[in-house]
DNA sequence: TCCTATCCATAGTCATAAACTATGGAAATC
DNA sequence: GATTTCCATAGTTTATGACTATGGATAGGA
């Protein structure tokens, strides 16, 4: 007996159908079936009537069903336990990308050891490619990422929609240029981030779009690297507006492009199955509250 | 979570010991100790405080443990209430060997029709290995087989130590001896059960013992059938004394061997982990009987 | 009554998880 | 200080659960 041949069982007997329980668990039709002939084949019971195109619960299958949903229930509530518990200290850890991490982080923090003195944060700052494996693998609570992700096993809130700036140095020509668009930038020097990078990754398909691939002069491994690189005049970036500090305006000018200006959207991953804690919860209602704060802005 | 981890964390505060509970679950100890970090990196708590030779439940693995043990304790329940649930019928199947089959089974289901009439038991010939394989696999509830067996996921009952006796036609100048021992069958012709058999692997193990290999002249699929050859005097046989039957005096005459009789150990065997019905449990009650009946006869 | 659609079960294949063995590091014991 | 006993890691193997393709049975509609 295992716990997800439980799961297809309630949600066979809930939706009264192999098919339609296999998409509610994720799972294919074959996978679900095979499962619930391998249980009924170890309690030595027919837990469902085949008749046609329904499937209905038998005497077994009624008595067993109770029973599933019980265990589920304390499973559920095994994890809800170690996460809500009154005196265990909470605790989870969080990740963000690079060209969110220093610039979201920090107030989310702050925000939280005001309103929830209880709850621990760790953070992890990783790029997309191994904040996705993490959430996967229960290494992090919740990651904050860049679109696209693809993972059936993570469940994915987007945040918001972030605009990305152009940025060069205050001596740049375009910096004095009125209206600055994609095709401006065909000839420049690009100062992008590495290539594990998502936003280096928009960047290069932000420019494909407009048929021209960038010229990457640099690679840099942080985004202070990058403003220092452009504020030298060695060439241009594109960065993430949450990235826009007022000591940038010493030696840097960030423009809107004309014309269709790139975006990325930014969301919140984490393990599609995984209990999520109180504290989880609670960082979270903060994450979305200052997101919609910097959509309002 | 799975259900394999609550067990192992049972095991690990049952014995304070990684080493020990692995044992005691039959997993090596790497495994054990990966399915212990598996589950403490999904929950997001250490369970365990690993103190040199000590393993120790942390403040979180005293609240999980008991979560754990109450999950165990319904899973227990949910296969033990359809086993012995009042109203819904209750069966099982048996599984036995050929050489056992048709001399145990009949005296055997006679017994469990007049003491449990609610019982229904189905039966399945097959060979020892077959037999083993379906217990694996959940597909008998109990199997009467011979030993030797060797799969830790079995449970392994013995019943009863069961001679073999040589058996010949009436004619045979063997039924006239006083006294016949191994060497004397040297150079008589076999009659003997299939390949699969595992009364012929014993009879071939028996003659090795003996320094020589039995000259096989027939291989048959049914007792019946060695004993309709041996009638005829074209061979003669080893049969356990449990496939003696009255009629057989007609043709055929039973020696036991001097100077070493030779004997097979019939056991009872069940899968490790599945949960015994009260089916099964009174069916075993009376197996256990006939065994002692026929060892002391 | 026949055709189509929708269901479940089987077969073969593939990917992942859980098992293994080998072994190293740390701590306890002698 | 040496040896023993524990747990964790690494690499490999095995078993399980997933997939797709497909067939058989049944229900519904024309």
């Amino acid at each position: 007996m295992e716990i997800h041949q439980l799961r297809y069982v309630v949600a066979v007997a809930e939706t009264g159908n192999f098919t339609r329980a296999s998409e509610r668990v994720n799972v294919s039709q074959p996978s679900l079936s095979q499962q619930i002939i391998n249980l009924e084949s170890e309690v030595g019971r027919k837990l469902f009537h085949r008749l046609g195109r329904k499937a209905v619960l038998t005497e077994a299958g009624e008595v067993f069903l109770e029973r599933a949903r019980r265990i589920l229930f304390e499973i559920e509530n095994a994890a809800k336990e170690l996460g809500d518990h009154p005196t265990l200290e909470r605790r989870i850890t969080v990740g963000a990308i690079p060209t969110v991490a220093p610039y979201l982080l920090p107030t989310l923090i702050t925000r939280c050891r005001e309103r929830h003195p209880n709850l621990q944060i760790d953070v992890r700052e990783d790029f997309r490619i191994h904040l996705t494996r993490a959430a996967v693998e229960g290494e992090v609570d919740l990651a904050i990422v860049a679109l696209p992700i693809k993972d059936i096993r993570l469940s994915i809130e987007p945040l918001l929609t972030e605009p990305l700036l152009l940025v060069v140095g205050k001596q740049h020509p375009l910096a004095l240029k009125q209206r600055v668009e994609a095709p401006d930038l065909a000839e420049e020097n690009f100062v992008i981030l590495g290539p594990s990078s998502s936003l280096a990754s928009s960047i290069q398909r932000f420019c494909g779009d407009h048929h021209f691939e960038p010229r990457v002069g640099f690679r840099c491994a942080q985004v202070a690297t990058v403003k220092a690189l452009v504020g030298l005049g060695v060439g241009i970036s594109i960065l993430p507006q949450v990235a826009r500090d007022p000591e940038d305006a010493n030696s840097l000018v960030y423009i809107k492009l004309s014309g269709g200006s790139p975006t990325r959207e930014l969301a919140v991953i984490r393990h599609q199955q995984r209990y999520q804690s109180r504290g989880a919860e609670q960082f979270l209602a903060i994450l979305r509250e200052r997101a919609a704060e910097l959509a309002a802005s």
